[in-house]
DNA sequence: CTTTTTATAGTCGTACTGACTATTACTCGT
DNA sequence: ACGAGTAATAGTCAGTACGACTATAAAAAG
């Protein structure tokens, strides 16, 4: 194979190598109401169509990887405020056969989302929608594999991260985040370990003088938080350990 | 933009893309006499010729990026059995700048060789060489920030996985596997409680019944052991606190 | 045969965690 | 108004893991 016309500059001419397309895919988690939910998109066009995919879009020349995830979740979802978007690189996926009409490299994300917002479709979207993370169907090309990628990736870094405060609201009380942890790893903790472990982590979370909140208006009042300057938690929080996943 | 002619298949005509060069870029680690060493090859051509890199090149139409790696590998190393390279994809470097001639996309990977072989330069590279990690120079490309992410996920990983055997012949002694450690962190570890940790994680390492060798010929001769079917730390083994390190 | 070197065995106190029990401060139903 | 229910918070207790350390064993070097 030779280089392709116009596509190999002064330098590569020795070089063999063909042009890919490059794409990003986000797997965009939330919790709402003690559920795992996922962003999706709903295929406008063959291959495909009408099936639920991971939002995601072509890289434009002038961007990385990171930017364009940004702007095509913006474009898919028509979400307004990404700021509180947490975006995190997860893995490339470049089997050649991924996409079955041509070469497609996609860097993908794991990305998650507090308080989630109304998505709209756009662009390649029919709809977007957020869905239970148990009852995602059959999803387009190998997104059900980079889903899983995601959801396991963010329970990993629950444990020695302060990630969980990325799905709270600005303002939270430790239920709420003990919740994002049950929720992710499905499992249930015991609260007042919660409580001290969470506590006894400098800059895992600061308290909010004088504010509390009741939480679905029973029980008693819960004190408010705010998340703290800290990024890692050590020792880490680990998940209980179940069956399911091997030691 | 639209699509270069000839890029856009059917169901891609709407899409304005445009197809870059993807490449892979191996940090390929190993440990020899108590020091971390890094495979690197002289860059034969412009830009950055005469500049040590780190191994890369093309992924060709029908090859993952796993695939490419290890093809790269071989040829720019000439190293013969690769059969216990121990390769792990890192991450995607996409900035658009990378590449002074061209938008190039590198999937990057981190990789451990045990009992270093030879390499030998080809095919672009006009010789390979493991080079002291402390000592390399100015890298091309980005390659010194590739390289420094690879060092920080490997030492991530020491902590948690059974990854250090990958640094070891089929079989070594205990003080052989701590070196490892130590190396990578740089840091002094504790030996016997080093050993107690290692002995009592079950699976990570069993012993070869009646073996035993001399480690440079002096002190008692150490049992060996081999790796063993483990790959999960649990609870992990934390490399000692630093200031260089956030908490 | 003493010194040096490395491997191995074991001790002790502290920190962290899992499994609990108890108390407080709310709402809701009657 | 009052008890039941619910959620937050406080605290106890035992087991485990870990850091720091001392002691002993088996080899080579001088």
């Amino acid at each position: 194979m030779r280089a392709r016309g116009g596509l190999a500059p002064e330098g590569y001419d020795k070089y063999a190598f063909e042009p890919f397309a490059v794409t990003v895919d986000l797997a965009v988690l939330t919790v709402r109401a003690g559920e795992l939910e996922v962003l999706l998109v709903e295929r406008g066009q063959e291959p495909y169509a009408g099936r639920w995919a991971l939002p995601g879009g072509f890289v434009l020349p002038k961007e990385s990887a990171e930017t364009a995830a940004r702007r095509v979740l913006a474009v898919e979802t028509g979400i307004p405020d990404l700021s509180r978007l947490h975006l995190e690189q997860l893995r490339t996926y470049s089997e050649p056969d991924r996409d079955p009409r041509m070469r497609v490299v996609s860097v993908a994300f794991a990305a998650l989302l507090p308080d989630p917002p109304e998505p709209h479709g756009g662009g390649d979207a029919a709809q977007a929608r957020w869905l239970p993370y148990g009852s995602v169907g059959p999803l387009a090309f190998d997104h059900e594999r980079i889903l899983a990628d995601a959801h396991e990736r963010v329970g990993a870094k629950l444990e020695y991260t302060c990630l969980a405060t990325s799905f709270c609201p600005p303002e939270f009380t430790l239920g709420e985040l003990q919740r994002v942890y049950e929720t992710v790893w499905g499992a249930v903790l015991d609260r007042p370990n919660f409580r001290r472990k969470v506590l006894a982590t400098p800059g895992f979370v600061e308290p909010v003088p004088g504010a509390a909140r009741l939480t679905g208006g029973r029980g008693k009042p819960a004190a408010l938080y705010r998340a703290g300057g800290a990024t890692a938690l050590q020792p880490p929080l680990l998940r209980p350990p179940s069956e399911g996943r091997p030691s």
